[in-house]
RNA sequence: GGAGGGGUGCCCGAGUGGUUAAAGGGGACGGGCUGUAAACCCGUUGGCUAUGCCUACGUUGGUUCGAAUCCAACCCCCUCCA
């Protein structure tokens, strides 16, 4: 990889963002000589994003933080068609107040990340509903349809793979690459951008942009994916027990968001603090050649840091200092998910089972029975050996709560009100 | 529209009348080992007011003492033909 000239991708270079681009040194030339405005899109097929997009999130930081103008697309239009792309079935289709529902909820994400406003560094959101929503079928496809070729198109992986596969893939979602190739175009009209970033399942969308853009209007963009985000041992990321690592805190807390970090695999602590803390890179470079236990100390700053950004310093704080309580001291910390339980029920007595379901620690109580039996399943760190075992104020720790916990990581507190 | 193939649990996939809540694998979860890691080993993996009951093999009906398994209609998918 050769040295680039710009701050720009000279951080993502060294920060390891980078996996394919149209044109390094084109790129590397226009963010030398002035602001370059980029986007990402972001479909609004959830009420939160999760860390997957975290990398694209922060890419679009960085590029800020560089001198660049970052522009956020909310694809408001394209959500009602459906990206293909690395899906092997088509997705459910999404309603408009789904849709509507969804972009609400993932808008103030980038706040945390971005600085928006109206100068010429400052980011802007759109949504390519503005400009989808209105398009006239034969019109557009005159005007565009007309540089696609089914012969191209049937080459993109995000096809090719459905084919393979036998999976059906409707025509709707055949027009999904064109649709996102004319946002490339319509937002060089509108905003002058000239870079689209994305995951690198997004390089045939980026490309066919890139050569539409290049067609009608002679223009010249350019496009640069990051790898797809997997584990050392290649899991997808961003799963937990409970499930997607979301960034809303209402869908997942800071505290497992953190623990989320904590639990990075030893050979992705130096990839993952590159990626999504903002630590100097010499840092990194001391805290990854940690070994054995001595690596812990490297995933709880990662896990502080990335905290950090997505969810502010005392959020951070406050669930490092939790996990420290819960983990090292093996306290009943404060911090930890809590659930409320009218004190009258406890006085009544609580079927066991039933809390371990109602603090969200069991999906059932044949599931929290099991964990009872295999002896996963603890009151106050003691084991729980009883499935018929009620739950009484005499249960109620000097903290006044109940610590219940399913395996070692997974734990809640009962608050009787 | 015609011919053929197919729809099984979170996923893949076996099962072609009974002992099948359904082999096997993957994933996930729990236990062990550790460092809240990986790898590895063991276990669990439909629900319930639980020696029993209910729900489940695309949908709805039917045959049968008994159906995921047989029959009919319908829905959906794939391949080829028109």
């Amino acid at each position: 990889m050769s040295a680039y000239k710009s701050e720009f991708l000279q951080r993502l270079a060294e920060r390891g963002y980078i996996h394919q681009c149209t044109d390094e040194t084109g790129l590397d030339e226009a963010a030398l000589e002035g602001p370059v405005r980029a986007y990402i899109g972001f479909d609004c097929t959830a009420p939160s994003l999760h860390a997957g997009s975290l990398l694209g999130i922060m890419m679009l930081r960085i590029l800020q933080q560089t001198g660049h103008k970052p522009i956020v697309l909310m694809g408001g239009g394209t959500t009602k068609v459906g990206d293909p792309s690395g899906k092997e079935e088509s997705r459910q289709m999404l309603s408009e107040a789904d849709i509507a529902a969804n972009m609400a909820g993932i808008r103030d994400v980038f706040s945390r990340f971005l600085t928006f406003g109206e100068g010429p560094c400052d980011a802007v959101m759109v949504n390519n509903a503005d400009w989808l929503d209105k398009l006239n079928y034969v019109g557009f496809l005159r005007d565009y349809g007309r540089h696609f070729t089914i012969n191209r198109m049937l080459s993109f992986d995000s096809v090719k793979l459905r084919l393979e596969r036998e999976q059906p893939l409707t025509f709707l979602e055949f027009n999904y690459m064109i649709l996102q190739a004319y946002d490339f175009l319509e937002l060089h009209r509108r905003q002058t951008c000239s870079l689209q970033m994305g995951g690198s399942d997004q390089w045939g969308n980026i490309i066919n942009g890139i050569e539409l853009a290049r067609r009608v209007d002679g223009a010249e963009l350019y496009g640069l994916t990051t790898a797809l985000l997997t584990t050392s041992s290649g899991a997808k990321m961003g799963k937990t027990a409970a499930g997607a690592v979301w960034l809303n805190e209402d869908m997942l807390s800071a505290y497992d968001y953190w623990q989320y970090w904590r639990n990075t695999e030893d050979a992705d602590v130096g990839r993952f603090l590159r990626l999504f803390t903002e630590l100097p890179v010499g840092e990194i470079e001391r805290l990854e050649r940690l070994e054995g236990a001595e690596l812990n100390d490297a995933k709880k700053i990662l896990a502080t840091e990335a905290t950090r950004l997505a969810h502010g310093d005392s959020a951070a704080s406050t669930a490092a200092d939790t996990a420290r309580k819960t983990f090292e001291q093996g306290e009943a910390a404060e911090g930890l998910p809590t659930i409320e339980l009218p004190r009258s029920e406890l006085e009544a007595g609580l079927g066991l089972l039933a809390t371990f379901v109602r603090a969200g620690l069991a999906a059932s109580n044949g599931e929290a029975r099991r964990h009872v039996q295999g002896g996963g399943a603890r009151v106050n760190d003691v084991p729980a050996g009883d499935t018929n075992a009620q739950l009484t104020l005499a249960d109620v720790t000097a903290d006044g709560v109940i610590k219940l916990s399913i395996g070692k990581k997974r734990h809640v507190l009962v608050r009787p009100v």
